[in-house]
DNA sequence: AATGAATGAGGATTCATTCAT
DNA sequence: AATGAATGAATCCTCATTCAT
């Protein structure tokens, strides 16, 4: 008994953080009203308030939650082999986890493109993990080419992670029309030509 | 000479717009309040609504004119010489046109992002003014490579804008610690080199 | 020419009139906004200021304008014969005339039932023609019967207007389902029946 | 006992309910403004829209309470003896309901002379009463005389209830001068004649 | 005779949040 | 662990009206 009313509150929980992601995911932080996130989860919006402190709280755990979902989705446990079947791999499971999850990038892009004046913590988050990616990414890419100056280095992982967001919106916006892995491929091999000639030229 | 006082509606509309980029490119739709418009441009919010029917009229106009403006800014004219040449202007002029005047683009992806039940027509204005920018660009793709088919340039038509974008927003995130010029010519590079490969293997 | 002008201010007048007496009779007057006589009337919101005072100064004359159009309708002229068929005579052209012209009756009913700390000078306009028709109906009612006494004269006079009130709110309401021409000649006799009967009693 | 101070929300609801009736049969449907309701009734206007979804169905609400009152004022439990007496007894209870409990009335012809083109569901509320009140009113006139055709039945029942609307107007626009009772009276025996003169002849 | 533009007040409604229970 | 009710501030937008031209 005792352990179901437990149970009860972790699943109030939940279905307050479903909803908020979709609705988040669909109006960005302004659009996203406690009331709209209430009548989707079926809980009054009081409710919404005893398991989070405000609406920038629900917020900043909404990204906290879909960024975990992204990154089981990516599953990069087994990047092995040669720099350049690596970067391609990374490539497509990214590709793959973005088809899969997409609501933590749609979200964070549409929060880090906002400016005012008090940054919600969401915004934080999402920058923060995505500081996580460049030195992640930064590894990667000085495995391709010991040669590569910091400078160099620092181009790259740029370049390999703003295409990938942009290549995320084109899919958004494209739709069907839009070969998410196709183009990630593209991308790999864009990338690790870059290399090898910033490498010689750099 | 003789600035009348009152009733000069032009002007006052310029005002308006004025603050609206302003505010909208920061805040997206949905924090772009008509207040935050009215205190920012001096007039009274019911004054914007005689210049506009309504916010989503504002806001449409307003994607329109930045657009317009980064247009100029970035002064396609002098396309002329060998391909790789053109595409590597074209490149840099981007960028230093979205330096010059970066909301129409901040908007746009803004809005692009969201998907609300029902769309702001200034979203459908981006979208419209990016499938034109998408069939310029497919003529330069096309003329670097004759033997490019179809699906080969549809492909690199949508990496080449949709990695703008992305760069666009590191940019924006990252600030002074972001070269966008030198990024973009990384971009052209990669285009041209992918061009080829697809050219060869397509 | 000068008269060209001169006839362009009635005309101009005359539409903003059409188009009041239309919105007012649809909405009462708290629904009449200038705007909505404006779009009407294709005549700036500023012009019918240049014809009007103001809002309630726009109604009253709506109000007049319209009991004048009403009244040409009944044209009572030929009232003549013995009593009983004069006030059938009566019933009949006044059902007719609100017919043709129901704006005044039922734009009158609509004021004269609000009741607002500061009474429309419309509602004023209304219940003097009401007063004016009492003294009307009373003259006539006496003719049916000399011996009825002023008091039995003010309550016929009373229900005789108040039934015709009656009768063309349910013609309103009821649409093609109600016989109003039928209804008022029932009327008249009930009338008729009614001042023989308080003829004898009273 | 220990009234609540917070969160009686039955108490709030009747108190908002007391107030709208007040201004809105004063005042019509666009007359009633939220913030009179809430200043007349204590509470913030946002508390209204916690209570009701919109200005429509407080509005709505208001005509079915009024009318419910007015219904118990009526007292109709009473009606027996011959159908001469019963119409008598019928009428002057009318009459005394609509002395006492005003308020369904004077809102509810308001209402049903506006014709907005989004009608709202106050009006469709009280045409649904009033429909009710005809069926009940036919099987009162149908008992008085047997031989009454359907459409002689239909006429007389518009007659009397459109008439018992325009008395009540008439008393309130004429207030004390105007004796309600007298006038049902009269009108009563007017529709028993009505009905032995339609019975002989139609 | 007319009008484009402006304006402060007020319209309905939603907001994020709190609090007593 | 949850919620019904409340609330002041803010939302978008319309109001009647004015005034310089």
């Amino acid at each position: 008994m005792a352990r179901q009313r437990r149970a009860d509150g972790e699943e109030s929980r939940r279905k307050i953080l479903d909803a908020a992601v979709e609705v988040a995911s669909e109006r960005g932080y302004d659009g996203t009203s406690i009331a709209l996130v209430s009548a989707k989860c079926g809980l009054p919006a009081s409710s919404i308030y005893w398991h989070f402190k405000d609406k920038d709280e629900l917020i900043a755990t909404v990204i906290e939650r879909s960024f975990a979902t992204w990154l089981e989705a990516v599953r990069l446990a087994d990047l092995t082999g040669p720099a350049a079947e690596r970067v391609k791999t990374l490539a497509v499971s990214v590709a793959n986890a973005l088809l899969e999850a997409p609501d933590f990038l749609r979200l964070g892009l549409m929060l880090a493109l906002e400016r005012r004046p008090q940054d919600p913590s969401a915004r934080t988050v999402f920058l923060r993990v995505r500081d996580t990616a460049h030195t992640y990414v930064a590894g990667i890419i000085r495995s391709i080419d010991g040669k590569l100056d910091e400078s160099a280095v620092e181009l790259l992982v740029t370049y390999a992670i703003a295409a990938a967001d942009g290549l995320f919106i084109a899919k958004e916006i494209g739709g069907d029309r839009v070969d998410l892995v196709r183009l990630f491929e593209l991308h790999a091999r864009a990338v690790l030509t870059a290399a090898d000639q910033l490498g010689v030229t750099g």
